[in-house]
DNA sequence: TTATTATTTGCATTATTGTGCAAATATACA
DNA sequence: TGTATATTTGCACAATAATGCAAATAATAA
């Protein structure tokens, strides 16, 4: 989990729109329901989430032929708060 | 400060050594200082300073004909700690 | 097998962003 | 005044990234 393909990543308007859309449920949802978040072709957000994926910020599970998709959050918490103690003590990598 | 804007801030490798080698450093450093960490052309790190400035994250001070640039580390740890509480619990905006 | 549904991928296009160079601006000093 | 230094900005171009559509793949059921 790099901290920059994690900052990419989140760098996009839909993406971000993903991931709420994700954060906000208790269970792991599947790609057409997660792209009820935004107005993109179904395509684009499986490709936003194969993004989301490689920067290790979501998981997927493939179960059938639907896939579902969930929040690694403590990961993701782990890495906002390492980043944010680097910037707050001297260096920030 | 906006996540997003931020983020987006945060997501190009260097501004990211720009922001390390702000970090890195106890008192405000002139741009030419600040340079030194990228190859690219000065005015492309004049250009850098201003995005993460407009993002929040470090500000200016301008003293003679130099602009000395600092990060606002407590602002930008604020912001990604709330982010990562915002994901680990429900909606992460 | 064929048909249906869910997801991903190839491809072309558009949009955005990063970059370098030169010129402009701003400040200080001789 | 003119000159030197620091920084920013205009502009053109290159590199990346987002998007939609159609086709391909994967899994299931009739």
């Amino acid at each position: 989990m790099k901290t920059e393909q994690v900052f990419k990543a989140l760098a996009d308007p839909n993406r971000m729109k993903i991931l709420n859309n994700l954060c906000s449920r208790d269970c792991a949802c599947n790609v057409g329901e997660v792209a009820g978040c935004c107005t993109v072709d179904l395509s684009v957000v499986s490709r936003h989430l194969a993004i989301l994926k490689n920067a290790g910020i979501v998981s997927a599970d493939k179960r059938g032929k639907e896939v579902f998709y969930h929040v690694n959050r403590k990961e993701v918490a782990a890495l906002l708060r390492q980043t944010a103690a680097n910037i707050e003590k001297s260096c920030c990598s």
